[in-house]
DNA sequence: TTTAAAACCATATTATCCCATGTAAAATTG
DNA sequence: CAATTTTACATGGGATAATATGGTTTTAAA
């Protein structure tokens, strides 16, 4: 992994469907990046490295109904967006929709990608997840005492 | 491990997010580190090889949901940090959130991480705490660490 | 001809850098 | 050893540059 994404960013999306990705993601994202359709609620944004290693990981999967499915999915919702003079990106009505995103907008880093949260969403996913991540933390930070 | 952060240390953070880390401890953690959400309401500081040891064990997680939770979770709450010309890092607002940080602000030293607490939790943390440390003591060095 | 999207421009907000002051520790000198 | 000076460190505030965000015009498409 060249980059690793991190952080949480909170933005306003206008009611064009504007966003503006924070300075210092930019840098990081390059010019040349793909949103789509993520995983639990949210959108995922990958550089373009990353997607096309996905897709190869992808057509090595057998034909069945699952892989077919989530290639659906996946490849449905993709796009590939540029950023405007000001550095913002416009996301589609239908992806809009599906990440129900309104005006409070938080961005964060995972690692190989950025994700699109709704406010609310993103608040409901850490008060309802806190608890169990202290747990698994603290079985995860006794593992790397060397 | 090379560094062994210890002690205690009371800084003011202001109202910019600005926060003084003792000349001591800065020698300490070099001028590449990470800060991140850590457990039990303060915020963690890892110098940069410390941090990437700990990646390096979270890389092989299977893409299961709770491990993706986690890693949203792990990394969204992390940042890249350097000192201004006095000494100070700027602590994102999400983190002053998650550990409730107002002015009063202690700092202190854990063997590979320094940990940044609110003031007010630190000390309900040790006055809560105080009387099972013994116990606790007991238990940890009854079981043989070699 | 109408509508919508994209490019452009302008302003408001925020963050970063730099400097000033206050305070405590250390060092130097009588 | 005490007193005074000097240095380092912590903390606050203001100016400037970068960024985020809203609105307007132009272009293209239906």
């Amino acid at each position: 992994m060249i980059v690793m994404f991190m952080g949480e960013y909170h933005q306003k999306i206008d009611e064009k469907g504007r966003l503006t990705i924070p300075a210092k993601l930019r840098t990081e994202l390059g010019d040349n990046f793909i949103v789509t359709r993520g995983l639990d609620g949210c959108l995922f944004i990958y550089r373009k490295e990353t997607w096309e290693q996905i897709i190869n990981n992808y057509q090595n999967l057998p034909n069945i109904k699952e892989a077919r499915n989530f290639m659906r999915f996946f490849l449905s919702g993709a796009t590939n967006l540029e950023f405007d003079k000001q550095g913002r990106i416009n996301i589609s009505s239908p992806l809009i929709k599906y990440a129900e995103l309104k005006k409070e907008t938080v961005i964060i880093g995972v690692g190989d990608r950025l994700e699109i949260w709704s406010n609310d969403k993103w608040n409901n996913f850490i008060n309802e997840n806190e608890e169990d991540f202290s747990k698994q933390a603290d079985y995860l930070f006794s593992q790397n005492i060397n």
